[in-house]
DNA sequence: GTCTACGATGTAAACGTTTCCAAAAGAATA
DNA sequence: TATTCTTTTGGAAACGTTTACATCGTAGAC
C-alpha cells in the first residue's frame, strides 16, 4: 500500500524507493530494478497528496469557465487537458455559471487544493478574488479582461484583425448596411467584443445607424429575438455580424422565420467557429477563435511562472495575443436588391 | 499561512483551531469566535492535501468520459459537478479519447489522487483497470457496460422503452420501412444501442431488410455517409432512426443533399436529445436521455458506498435504471407516396 | 599504505493537518 | 469535603511522502 511496503519487499530503505521513483540516476541500477519489481508486484501507486504536501507542488492547474455547456468551452477544456497532461499536470475545472458566488467558491476550492496556476477563461473576476490568488503567488492568466501584473497574465484576442477581415469580406460582396448583434452588455467580455465591432464598422464608415445594432445574450434564442427586432426596421441590414456563433445561428433562424433566406436576403457572420458552425444550414461564415491556441497560450503563460518560481526568480506577468481569422462558408453572399421592407 | 499561525494569533493550540473548523460544537463559543476572527484576518485556507492525507478522505470524485467535445458530455459534466459540489465533493474529469492507454493513464491519475469514487461514463474498461479500482475498494459506477459487483454499480439505460415509443410514433404516422444507423460497432456501447434498436424493430415485424441498417460512427459526417448509402438502395426507408443525435443530424444533411426534404420525404429520429437537437432545421425528433438524471444516479450510487464505508459496512454494488423518452419535434411526419428511388 | 572523493544507501526531519489521549478546571453528586 | 463527571483545552502521534544530512564502502591519487 505505501512506500514502506515496497521498501521492505525490495529490502531497501524508503528513501531509496523514493529516489528510484523520482531520480533513478542516483541509485544503483540493480537496486533500482529490484525496487521497480517490487512496485510492480505490489501494484504500488504513490499517494500524490503526501507527495505534494512535502514537495509543495500539487501539479494541478485550475481552469475556470463560465459554463461548460456553452459549446465554446468543451474544446478549450479538451485542449487544456491534453496539454496539461503532456506537461505532467492535471487540471481541475470549475464552472461559475456567471454567478459571482460560484466563482468565489470555485477559486476557494482551487486555492485549498493548492493549484499551481489558474486560467480564468470567463468574464471578469472580483478584485478580492484576484488578490487572494496574487497574495498566494498563484500565477493566473485571464482572457481579455486581465490587467498584467506580477503573477497576472492576459491573453488578448486581436478582435480588430478578425473583424476587419469579415467587414472587408462583406464590403467586397457589396454590402453597405451591416448590422451587429452583441452579447449581454452586463458582461465585460461582451462589451469588449461589441466595442471592437463598432469601432471597426464606424472606421470603415459603414455604421451610422443606431438601428443596426441590437443586444443579444450569446444564446440562440437571444440571437433570434435580436435579429427579429433588426428585421422589423424599415430598412433592415443586408448583412449582420454576431458576437458569437450561437447568436448568429439564432439570427439565421429569425431570417428564415420571416420567410427570407440566408444568404440570399441577409448574410450572417458569426464569431468563435464552434464545431457546429460547420454543420448548420447554411454552413456559417464565422471568425474563428482557436480554442486550442488559447489553451496553449494559457498553459504556456502559467508554466512560465511555475518553473522559474522554483528557481526563486518569478517573472512578471505578460500579455499574449491570439488572432482570430475569418472562415468563409455559405452564410454570406452578395446582397440582393430590395425595394422595401416587405 | 498554516494552522499554526492561526493558533498563535488566537492564542490557542492547533488542535483547537482544527476543532473550530471541523467540529465547532466541541469548543467554547468565545474561543471559537476568537479562532474564526484569526482565520478571517489571516485569510487562512486549510490545505486540503494535508487534510486528506491524515483523514484518508480526499473528497474528490472522478469522472471519466470519452470526449468532452462530444455534445453529449458537457451537460453530464455540468450535472455531475453541480451535484458533487452540493454534497461537498469536487470532481476530476478525464477524457479518454476512446484510447485505452489514455483510459489507463486517467485511472492511474485518479487512483493516485485518491478519489473516493469513479464514474465511468464511456465505453467499456479493461478488466485490469477495474481490478485496480476494486482492490483499492474504490466505488465505481458504469454506464450500460458494468457488471454489478462489490464496489461496482451500473446504470442501465432502458433503451427498449424509449425506442418503442419512437417506433410506435413512426408506425402511427404510417411508416413501414424504418431504417437504423448505428454507432461504430467496435464500441460495446454502440452495439448495445444497436441491439436494442434491432430487437425492437424486428419484434414489431418492421425490419426484415438488411439494407435498412447501416453503420455510422456517432459523428455528423458518419451519419451523412451512412444515410447516403441507405438512400442509394432501390427502395430506401421512409424513416430512419439513429444511434445518436449527431448521426441523425448528418442523416438529415444527406437527405437534403439528395434534394429531398425532412420530414416530407424521410423522417429522422435521433437519440440523446443534445441541446442542439432543438435548434437544427427542422428541429429534431429524438429520444431524450437525461444527463442530469444520469449524473444524479451516478453520484447517488457512489455516495451510497462512501458514507457507509466509514461505518465499516460497505454495501454491495447496485443496478440503477434510467428511462429515455421520446421528444417529438419536426423531423418526423407521415410518409409520402413514392414510386421509385428517383 | 594513507588520504580524498565519490557513489550508494540509510536515518530522520520536515510538510499541515486530524484525532486520540491526557490534563485541568469546574460542576454536580454523594 | 471528597469524589466523580463534564467541558474545554493542549500535547503528540499519526498520515505517506521528499530530501538534507550522515554513513559507509570502495576506488583513485599521491
Amino acid at each position: 500500500m505505501s512506500i514502506r511496503e515496497v521498501a521492505r519487499r525490495a529490502k531497501v530503505s524508503i528513501a531509496t524507493v523514493s529516489r528510484t521513483l523520482n531520480n533513478p540516476s542516483t541509485v544503483d541500477f540493480q537496486t533500482a530494478e529490484r525496487v521497480r519489481k517490487a512496485v510492480e508486484e505490489l501494484r504500488y501507486f504513490p499517494n500524490s497528496q503526501a507527495r505534494s504536501l512535502v514537495s509543495g507542488r500539487s501539479r494541478i492547474l485550475g481552469l475556470v469557465v463560465s459554463d461548460i455547456t456553452n459549446p465554446f468551452f468543451p474544446e478549450l477544456v479538451k485542449g487544456f487537458e491534453d496539454i496539461a497532461i503532456e506537461r505532467g499536470y492535471e487540471i481541475m475545472v470549475g464552472s461559475t455559471g456567471y454567478r459571482s458566488e460560484r466563482m468565489a467558491a470555485c477559486v476557494r476550492r482551487l486555492v485549498e487544493r493548492k493549484v499551481e496556476g489558474v486560467a480564468v477563461m470567463t468574464s471578469e473576476m472580483d478584485q478580492h478574488l484576484i488578490d487572494l490568488l496574487v497574495t498566494r503567488k498563484i500565477p493566473t492568466v485571464f482572457l481579455d479582461v486581465g490587467s498584467v501584473h506580477q503573477f497576472i497574465n492576459n491573453i488578448q484576442v486581436d478582435y480588430a484583425t478578425g473583424i476587419n477581415q469579415a467587414v472587408e469580406h462583406l464590403l467586397n460582396l457589396g454590402h453597405t448596411r451591416i448590422g451587429f448583434i452583441s452579447g449581454p452588455l452586463v458582461l465585460k467580455s461582451a462589451n469588449i467584443r461589441r466595442a471592437a465591432f463598432l469601432e471597426c464598422l464606424t472606421r470603415t464608415g459603414i455604421l451610422e445607424d443606431e438601428e443596426l445594432v441590437a443586444e443579444g445574450d450569446h444564446t440562440i434564442d437571444g440571437g433570434l429575438e435580436a435579429m427579429t427586432r433588426l428585421l422589423e426596421s424599415k430598412n433592415p441590414p443586408t448583412a449582420v455580424m454576431a458576437s458569437n456563433d450561437l447568436t448568429a445561428i439564432g439570427a439565421m433562424r429569425a431570417v428564415r422565420r420571416k420567410g427570407w433566406m440566408v444568404p440570399r436576403d441577409v448574410s450572417v457572420i458569426g464569431f468563435d467557429d464552434i464545431h457546429f458552425a460547420e454543420f448548420v444550414e447554411p454552413p456559417l461564415t464565422t471568425i474563428a477563435l482557436s480554442r486550442r491556441e488559447l489553451a496553449e497560450k494559457a498553459i504556456h503563460a502559467l508554466l512560465q511562472h511555475i518553473d522559474p518560481l522554483r528557481r526563486k526568480k518569478s517573472p512578471h506577468g505578460a500579455e499574449y495575443g491570439v488572432t482570430p481569422t475569418l472562415v468563409v462558408r455559405q452564410s454570406t453572399a452578395a446582397p440582393r436588391k430590395r425595394r422595401h421592407a416587405e
